[in-house]
DNA sequence: GCCAACGTTGGC
DNA sequence: GCCAACGTTGGC
């Protein structure tokens, strides 16, 4: 089983809004990044531990915890024309971009990054590397332990 | 709003 | 294949 932390910017998907969602499951749309969809891709399984991240917002930081809930599959708004994640390039007999489901279990005390960077034991977790703009990262065991 | 970091695009 | 220009991310 792989760990793996993930952006949502509130505005757009808050851990509320993925609670409030049937089963709490939401389809992680408009992922626009080879590397991240690569994960996704090739890495993801169902099952696999998530850290629900809010980005680009006030507070950011860990929200909650969640998990893998379905294998990657293809992002429909890359198909839709009216959708920001819109991409005319992207055919539909060969999808460039993929999603995963994610089912929120339950939240966290708010984790903010002022406070993941206090922690030294974090302090190889990528999402706090100097730089890091991937909206998926994988998270190591200990990282995981040390967090959950 | 600023700006550092980084990914993508496209001319050559 | 190189690399400058440009666009985006995301913290502050």
């Amino acid at each position: 089983m792989n760990y793996w932390l993930m952006k949502s910017e509130p505005k757009e998907c808050s851990v509320d809004d993925a609670l409030a969602a049937p089963d709490a499951t939401v389809p992680w749309t408009g992922v626009r990044n080879y590397q991240a969809r690569n994960f996704m891709r090739d890495a993801m399984r169902v099952g696999d531990g998530v850290l629900f991240y809010h980005s680009s917002c006030a507070e950011p930081g860990i929200v909650g915890i969640a998990r893998v809930a379905s294998e990657s599959r293809p992002d429909p708004t890359q198909f839709d024309p009216r959708s920001p994640y819109f991409d005319p390039a992207s055919r539909p007999d060969a999808p460039r971009w993929l999603l995963v489901d994610v089912q929120v279990l339950r939240k966290t005390p708010p984790l903010t990054l002022a406070e993941l960077r206090a922690r030294p034991e974090l302090a190889d977790l990528l999402v706090l590397k100097k730089g890091n703009r991937l909206s998926i990262t994988p998270v190591e065991p200990r990282h995981w332990q040390a967090i959950t």
